[in-house]
DNA sequence: ACGTTGCATCGACATCCGTCGATGCTATAC
DNA sequence: GTATAGCATCGACGGATGTCGATGCAACGT
């Protein structure tokens, strides 16, 4: 039987950071928590994250250190608040594993 | 005790169908797919990636079933073939997902 | 008609993941 | 010093998910 198609040509590059940026996205809690965080002005603390989704406090620190490793977000302690902000460069890094996946000039 | 923050103000809008986009990338083969068809001028067929991905071709038949359902992928049969293209359109609407998360400029 | 090929679907299984309660730590308040 | 408040971490549990083999189906070739 001959060939379904000309040529194979499989992409064989490395997309484990981005496949992990993604991840952290893929997720309705963390998507709000970057949304909200990404509207706000000021740092937002994790008590006001678990009382106005619902959520325990274990549950958005859990998700917190996910985004934190993503490098999405960066969070620091004042007092006995943990307070958290967008990471400065939060949605070019996105952009940027967006292009590396599906780049707009299909590089030759 | 003393607020720990000026006010809360999280984001309480919808975001489950872009949470429905990063998930669908949010998986090493899926993303290895979306790369592959992005770089590829013509339609890919199921063999050829699950012979490139050393995964069985039901499992390819999976993923490509949830591309598909995120309007990412579009398929058609050749005889035979399953032929596999990025949808039109994809890059964009999850650059357009991306915005709605993360908007550049916070709108009032 | 018959066998073969390629794909989609199904069920089963193991693993991952989100959520919770419990615990410990640090900083504040008394 | 003691008590309290806020957060991180841990272990456990249930549900979601990726992978596979088996089956069914449609199209092709003989």
């Amino acid at each position: 039987m001959q060939r379904c198609a000309p040529e194979p040509a499989l992409f064989a590059g490395e997309l484990s950071a981005e496949c992990l940026l993604f991840h952290a996205l893929a997720d309705p809690v963390r998507l709000r928590i970057i949304a909200t965080l990404a509207r706000s002005s000021s740092d937002v603390c994790v008590c006001d994250l678990a009382a106005g989704f619902d959520l325990k406090q274990s549950t958005i620190s859990h998700h917190l250190k996910i985004l934190k490793e993503a490098a999405l977000v960066s969070g620091q302690r004042r007092g006995t608040w943990g307070l958290y902000r967008l990471a400065p460069g939060a949605r070019e890094r996105i952009e940027s594993a967006l292009e590396r996946a599906l780049p707009l000039a299909v590089p030759a």
